[in-house]
DNA sequence: CTGAAAGCGCTAACAA
DNA sequence: TTGTTAGCGCTTTCAG
């Protein structure tokens, strides 16, 4: 069952190919019982418009973009969800990429790039080097969580503003010493969560220093945890423990209190993004706008791609910090 | 800087385009020196093939579509992910359509239809109707958790069984009364949990019933047990609640902590889908082999497409009940 | 208001 | 081995 095309419909209505496109998009005035024939015509044939012959036709995909290194956590799935719902609205498919364990990403970038009018990359999925390269070749393209790469646009997450926060809300409950759990060279949030602290910290005369991880996952920070029972006898516990993100801190938490350890009345435990499960394990948190980092990301894409802007945008959104009992401030009671 | 088509590298290179097409896609024998010629002219053009043109020459996306109700939860995330890893490896990119919120879903659902060479349905988000419709016109579908329809390819998780298990583990656990908390309408995937633990449950004897609630998440539990709490002078509340999925549980647990009840002493209380909260919420709860749902039905829908498949598939994923505190079978002592 | 015709960029017979 | 020539299905001038 070939579909039909547009020369059945004209044939059938006995006009011309170029009256069924314009009654198909009425992108053009046509006198009404001509309409009308045509209209019924297509309804007879079941004629959809095909997809592929218009986007030739008209050079434009009307699809998307948006690439990210995963799906697991909340954190990207929420981005996507949000970029998802704007791009709807603006009449865009999306199209996903994940480069989670793909050796080839680059070039599976490079290839998505080419299926459609712009995209978004979120965090370090691809080197800045084929950003520069895709957009040099003239693709549209919009960084989250990511630092802006010459004139590209981006969106991301307060990360220093909060990571100040949390530094001060953590001597503010008594730490005069502050471990990082996390590898600020993961990704670019990372980074900025651990200088923000470092400076924010620092600068009230605690003591801030960091535990590398492997990745970003609850082993991980079970493992870390472990490191810094281990090595108790020569290096005492600091005061605080701030992770790089939930996972991280819940499994950190987990081994801590296995072991016996009195959270946050001996160390103050602290992740980033608040997932679901932060709140079951009453886990202090910073919330990040997830949805409006991919909502904020899919406008700001069809602002470049529809020609409607000026120079280079850079958002910053807000974040908030959500205080819960793994770090309760005590009473400055003795 | 309009970029460069095919006829550009094939003058740049003095040649025809089908030269240039053969070698770009080495579909045939070229001779090597040709060869050379045309891969240097395409390099200095930085010709890459329009997909678009060769799309609509061959008559093919080389995407395919995955139609999800959101990404919220980690469940459609994870399916999302599986289908995702699995299309890529077979060269397709994967356009992904939430609906979530959309009233025009339906239509949304047809238009994604028109802009790949097939697609995954996920649970109830488009009617029957509108599969079945698209079946006809040639659509190649596979349905995810949800039940076949007519010829339709199907993936689910078998659903029955762990009800089964789940139910004969809350009896051993010393269950007499168990209420299910969810609404059957939901999903079928809800349906049929339901309809396993009513046969499984209600063949010991123990008394089965259901408490509708108005979606599946956390504030949807809470109410539920507040509903039963408040009920109590009249309906003390039953030996066990089985949630339809872990968002439920969890909110619902929490209130009936918070309410003083013991969990699992008083009430036992079971999730479903096994998230990452449930673990920290001590909850008992049915793994579902989420990724693989979505990589099963990439291949099947891979199959159906090009068309290596003799009948209608309905692959039926097992499933694994996780206890945890939330239910621990009580020793029989009085 | 409508139609003829020229593309959009590529693939694939069919010839040479 | 290579080139010529039709399309693929649609949009869009440009005439009429």
């Amino acid at each position: 069952m070939p579909r039909s095309t547009i020369r059945d419909v004209a044939r059938h209505a006995g006009v011309s190919i170029a009256t069924v496109s314009r009654v198909m998009r009425d992108s053009a005035a046509v006198r009404p019982d001509t309409r009308d024939r045509v209209i019924d015509a297509a309804r007879e044939l079941e004629f959809v418009p095909s997809q592929l012959g218009r986007q030739l036709a008209e050079r434009r995909y009307a699809a998307n973009g948006i690439v990210f290194p995963d799906l697991s956590g909340p954190y990207y799935a929420e981005v996507v969800l949000g970029y998802e719902n704007v791009a709807a609205e603006l009449r865009r498919s999306v199209l996903i990429l994940s480069t989670q364990g793909r050796p080839d990403a680059d070039l599976a970038v490079r290839e998505m790039a080419d299926r459609c009018d712009g995209l978004v990359v979120l965090g370090r999925t691809v080197s800045d080097e084929v950003v520069e390269q895709l957009a040099a070749r003239g693709t549209r393209i919009v960084l989250v969580a990511r630092p802006p790469i010459g004139e590209i646009d981006s969106v991301n997450a307060d990360n220093r503003d909060s990571a100040v926060a949390l530094g001060e809300h953590l001597v503010a409950g008594g730490a005069r010493s502050i471990t990082f759990v996390g590898d600020p060279d993961t990704s670019p949030d990372v980074a900025e969560r651990w200088e923000g602290l470092k400076r924010a910290a620092g600068a009230t005369g605690a003591v801030v220093d960091l535990v590398p991880v492997d990745d970003l996952g609850e082993h991980a920070g079970a493992a870390a945890a472990s490191r810094l029972l281990d090595r108790q006898d020569t290096t005492p516990l600091p005061d605080a423990l701030a992770c790089a993100n939930d996972e991280l801190a819940l499994g950190l938490l987990h081994r801590l209190r296995e072991a016996g350890v009195d959270v946050p009345g001996e160390v103050q435990v602290s992740g980033w993004d608040d997932v679901m499960a932060a709140r079951y394990a009453d886990l202090t948190t910073v919330r990040q706008p997830m949805r409006e980092l991919g909502a904020t990301a899919a406008r700001a894409l069809d602002a470049v791609i529809t020609g409607g802007r000026v120079g280079p945008v850079h958002e910053l959104l807000p974040t908030q910090l959500v205080v819960r009992g793994s770090t309760a401030v005590r009473p400055d009671t003795p």
